[in-house]
RNA sequence: GGCCACGUGGCGGAAUGGUUACGCGGAGGAUUGCAAAUCCUUUUAUCCCAGUUCGAUUCUGGGCGUGGCCUCCA
């Protein structure tokens, strides 16, 4: 088996992945921010460093530890908390309840370790403390920031330099700040704000710091991948990077980043200003969670995908289709497609399987076999043949007895030779999403 | 303005210095009362202009176009 490469954001180039230790691979992936429905944008980074979890999971004999965070602290969970008038904790408790569920349909494996913010509050203090007393952040009343001059490789992952960014338009100006660019590590909370106590005020730590003290503490200071959506490159991971590396006083910090790329809608962004955002649940319910899943492979993690009906009925007839040669075996694949290891190439790879459909439904027992084990290992055939077909019936809304019924009364039509009100009837059932296959004598009916 | 990505057949979407990706859809056929499902067959593509090369969709340069980041965002 050859390597596997991922494309390094921080190299712009497709690079080998060597680990610091095969006896212990370190995957960080930022999670999600517990303040609303999670939407399909975030199931592709979910659906993303799960296919790369499971890779990495077979070619380190699952030597390997997925921390993905779970942020639980931020600004937007309080607003969302006074326009929702609900507390705090009972918004990212739902939220987080909500999460898990979209985790669990679209079939992603738990992670390692799934460490929230708030648990995390005393490693923020200590290590904002220690950026303060080495030179790297400031404390102006009650708030502390990083100083982005004190950090020579600032803007290196985004390829940006300081006098690019220099106060413009679209940076927040702050009468407290040294640089316009400074980043906030701790900021104190109104009355009424989620608050905990802290040499500066009581208040709560910058978004970007959890992400540098949960890696470091289940991963270490320096390890080996760190994934995220694209957008999270600036600032996020920037001052992850300036904040590790500056208090640790290390070079590196992740060795391999990795960024998927945007989902879009009808070639939209998506926004809360458009009002389009999807969210998984949504979709999982209009669909499911493998058509979703399927979807948010069918192209590669760093191109744009767009979602839109017709994407998502492909997937559906492809699984359809699929599930007809599905078994009922768990044997796992020991062995990882050249076209997965070659930076994480799904397309490809849902090719490979078409082809061994192809030759499966020709009657190649062994490539049955594979086309299977390529399925599941791609988080697909989840649920049985079976269970594929009863979670359709429940998507339609009338009764299997109407349709029996039905489905008889166009048989004697057929015996009395009236093809007229045979036909009516099976359009009727058609347009209730219901298809008729007359097959050897019987008539089968299926959900579309 | 700075930085970056992308532009492949009707659509989605890989790969590649020279040979049919693959899927969906379309067309024709077998089958059927007619269909559906299935099977067989089949059509169509590399944004434009130069350069390198025996040969470029692939490499280089230019152009045009689309999108993203530079503010919270997966």
């Amino acid at each position: 088996m050859s390597n596997l490469r991922l494309t390094n954001s921080f190299s712009r180039k497709k690079e080998v992945f060597k680990p610091l230790n095969p006896k212990k691979i370190s995957l960080y992936a930022c999670g999600p921010t517990v303040y609303d429905s999670p939407h399909v944008g975030n199931a592709r980074s979910l659906v993303v460093f799960d296919v790369l979890f499971r890779v990495l999971k077979v070619l380190y004999d699952s030597n390997v530890i997925y921390v993905r965070n779970i942020t639980d602290v931020d600004d937007k969970i309080i607003e969302a908390s006074l326009k929702n008038k609900k507390s705090i904790d009972e918004i990212t408790n739902k939220i987080t309840k909500i999460f898990h569920e979209n985790c669990e349909s679209l079939n992603c494996l738990k992670p390692s370790m799934e460490p929230k913010a708030t648990e995390h509050i005393q490693g923020m203090i200590d290590m904002t403390q220690s950026l303060i007393k080495k030179g790297y952040a400031y404390e102006k009343d009650g708030h502390v920031y990083f100083e982005v001059n004190s950090y020579k490789e600032y803007g290196k992952l985004s390829n940006k330099n300081l006098d690019d960014l220099k106060a413009g338009s679209r940076v927040e100006i702050s009468e407290l700040k040294k640089n316009p660019m400074d980043f906030v590590l701790w900021k104190p909370s109104k009355e009424k704000e989620p608050g905990w106590e802290s040499p500066w005020s009581k208040g709560r730590p910058g978004w970007h710091l959890e992400c540098s003290v949960m890696s470091e503490k289940y991963l270490g200071k320096n390890f080996d991948i760190h994934g995220g959506g694209l957008d999270l490159v600036f600032p996020h991971h920037e001052n992850e990077i300036a904040q590790s590396c500056s208090n640790n006083n290390t070079k590196k910090f992740a060795n391999y980043w990795v960024h998927n790329g945007f989902v879009t809608i009808n070639k939209e962004k998506m926004s809360k200003s458009l009002g389009n955002i999807i969210s998984i649940s949504e979709a999982v319910k209009k669909y499911s969670g493998q058509v979703v899943r399927l979807a948010l492979l069918s192209a590669h993690y760093s191109q744009p995908l767009d979602w839109n009906d017709k994407l998502l009925e492909n997937q559906k007839t492809i699984l359809n289709k699929w599930y007809d040669l599905f078994l009922d075996e768990n044997k796992d694949l020991s062995e990882i497609d050249e076209t997965l290891l070659d930076d994480l190439n799904t397309p490809g790879f849902i090719a490979k399987i078409h082809e061994f459909y192809n030759a499966a439904s020709k009657g190649d027992k062994e490539k049955k076999i594979k086309f299977n084990q390529a399925c599941k290992f791609l988080g697909l055939f989840n649920v049985t043949k079976k269970d594929w077909e009863s979670s359709k019936k429940t998507k339609i809304g009338v009764s299997e007895s109407y349709i029996n019924n039905k489905i008889e009364e166009r048989l004697k039509a057929k015996i009395n030779g009236d093809f007229a009100l045979a036909d009516k009837i099976r359009d009727e059932l058609i347009s209730k999403g219901i298809s008729i296959e007359d097959q050897k004598g019987k008539t089968i009916w299926k959900v579309k």
